[in-house]
DNA sequence: TTTAGCACTCGGAAGATAAGAGTGCTAATT
DNA sequence: AATTAGCACTCTTATCTTCCGAGTGCTAAA
């Protein structure tokens, strides 16, 4: 089924009323607000077609109309008004980064909490591990005898470290030699494809005794090891609590919990998919035009209701059933990805009920993608 | 108003009552639930008193009674049991942390996490800022060139660690030399009197173009700066959400935020002051047994009901008003504190209902506080 | 094709009623 | 003098009814 200009109105009536006001939405109550020149009872058959056509679902038999998965789909894909942010809201995003700021992980924290803040949802980011990420540096520092901090730097940038114990008697001098070695022995292997043997043939013919050498190598191993966990961040996971359509605290909970736990994992997963998929739902690529709304915004200017919109391939919009994990059947993602040239290096996504408001997120998030952009390219331009 | 032992009995059945059920307490179910040998009008009797004396409250006139902040005071210092857990909740709670783990800051992160999903309340941890804290060392790391790891140790063993922008021109040992130099000058002074112009008066005599140096030893500064920045690990912040007495979601918003983002300074404060206050609800040092519940509920075989119980003077307890910040006064806070001999290391805190399960909550944060010093100290037995 | 009109549906708010748990007081009991 | 049984009374909460109104679909007229 098509939509015709009519249809398209009406719809996109309902959803943004909907998302305004949390009621279903009745046929008499759109001619009220969107002067549109039509009866209710033309409305009236127009959303019962709407109905038909799977865009609309009625909570029971008198009450007005909620969208559904496909209605919200269609909204999103090429109804929805899409105004730039204000410059007034951009300088507000752009003056909370710190702007020393140059460090992946911290920006998509940065991002995450004023994504929550200033939409009111929750936002999650997370640094995805690619199969290929290698190791590039092995470092090590003396924080006082017996502790040492072991910094493994990734392919891309990425910095993590820890602080390990070692053995007493070693000098700085000793350990920064162990680490020369083990670096030179595993610098551009893959992660996963690293070994505490691995490690271990790195240090043939030093000059120490085993137990102590094992111990400093172990530490080592141990902290290239956990470099493979990407942090998650998780940003006003609380305001899942303050929407009605989670009115149930225990449901609620439970999303919470998953999102705090798996968030990073599910995003991830998404965009693996997503790549396979290759933009499924947005159809072809755009080209890489780093500016979703000032962009689509454009188009409206044409027609009452924009005809289609296509995202980049940068940007991904999930719904409801579509994120294909129940107990966030009632829920939207809106996911962007932070990449260079060659390396994706972090998803930052929004999480909210289905009837969340889009436009809004959407601006949001765009533009919290291009700064973080700007933060971790400073040095390029 | 002395309490007697009997009134004794019934004040703690009704808190005991109260936190299980959160229901208000009546003279019958207590005659029923804990075969005391009264009538309920003895009872009765006995609760209108305790009312007078403020230990309890009635919301209205035919309702059961409810423990007033005085109550739960009486509670905590004298009445509940207080068991000590059993073996294979701390041998989970032990396996539940990563023996490597000797760090500060992932430890009290991994105790809330710990403490907020076995206690089903909120935990927050924060590692504090005292005054002496000074800087030890100062190291640089290149991850690439324009790129560096700029390491900053303070005293106490807390690491501190920022990647920043620095000349591409610059080679690894320019930038450790300048390191080097700041450090020799800085080590050793107060972080909050470290200025940008100590670290300028470093490094002079130094052979180097001073823009290309004021650059360095600017993000030096700023990554000295930014150490005193005490970070703050929450744990179970939904939870809040869970219980009854947090009805109100807006209000429970509110509090949810206040402790995400101030929480850390609310039990520093807080701990300040108790300080200066020498302990004032809990009387005496008890000296620094290790152990408080085990510790504690020994004097309980004595007598029915405890007479006085005294908390070791790492251990506070602040309920309701007590806490004094308004949005707060429907909570309690538990916190303990980790330190060596001669330094506070961090606070852990669970914050719940004012009707929280004091019981298991001390129970765990002890257990959780000592396996922390475990770690902390492990290369030192 | 659109619209006015109408009978019908159904959820939710408002009010009424009943049940139940609790209280305080008094008088009897120990 | 302390305890307890008994009783009248209070007040919340759950349940049930009633009723309003927004919304619908259908039919017939414009």
């Amino acid at each position: 089924m098509l939509l015709d200009d009519r249809k398209r109105l009406i719809l996109k009536a309902v959803v943004d009323d909907y998302i305004a006001t949390s009621e279903p939405i009745g046929s008499k109550s759109i001619v009220k607000n969107h002067d549109i020149n039509l009866s209710s009872a033309t409305v009236r058959n127009i959303m019962a077609d709407l109905e038909k056509g799977g865009y609309l679902i009625q909570p029971h038999t008198s009450a007005g109309r909620v969208p559904s998965d496909k209605g919200y789909r269609a909204y999103v894909d090429s109804l929805m008004d899409l105004p730039p942010l204000t410059e007034k809201k951009k300088a507000e995003i752009e003056s909370s980064f710190d702007p020393n700021l140059i460090d992946i992980q911290p920006l998509l924290k940065r991002a995450v909490d004023i994504l929550s803040e200033t939409t009111g949802y929750t936002a999650l980011a997370v640094a995805p591990y690619t199969p290929t990420t290698h190791l590039t540096q092995l470092k090590i520092l003396m924080i006082e005898p017996g502790r040492a901090l072991i910094v493994v730097v990734l392919s891309g940038g990425l910095v993590k470290n820890r602080l390990a114990r070692v053995p007493d008697v070693l000098t700085l001098e000793q350990l920064m030699l162990i680490a020369n070695l083990v670096e030179q022995n595993v610098a551009g292997t893959k992660l996963e494809d690293i070994t505490f043997v691995t490690i271990e043939t790195s240090v043939q013919g030093i000059e120490l005794p085993e137990s102590l050498l094992n111990q400093v190598l172990y530490e080592a191993y141990v902290s290239i090891k956990q470099a493979e966990n990407l942090e998650t961040y998780v940003g006003g996971i609380t305001n899942l609590f303050r929407h009605q359509d989670f009115r149930d605290v225990g449901q609620t909970g439970a999303v919470a919990n998953l999102l705090s736990k798996d968030g990073g994992m599910i995003i991830g997963y998404m965009n693996k998919e997503e790549d396979n998929q290759a933009s499924l739902e947005a159809g072809e690529d755009l080209g890489s035009d780093d500016e979703v709304t000032d962009d689509v915004a454009s188009e409206e200017s044409a027609s009452p209701v924009p005809i289609a919109r296509v995202y980049p391939n940068y940007f991904m919009i999930r719904i409801g059933q579509e994120i294909a994990i129940e107990p966030l059947e009632d829920c939207s993602f809106v996911t962007t990805t932070c990449e260079t040239k060659d390396r994706t290096l972090g998803h930052i996504s929004v999480v909210g009920p289905k009837r969340m408001d889009y436009n809004n997120v959407i601006s949001h998030i765009g533009f919290v993608r291009r700064t973080v952009h700007k933060h971790l390219a400073a040095d390029e331009e």
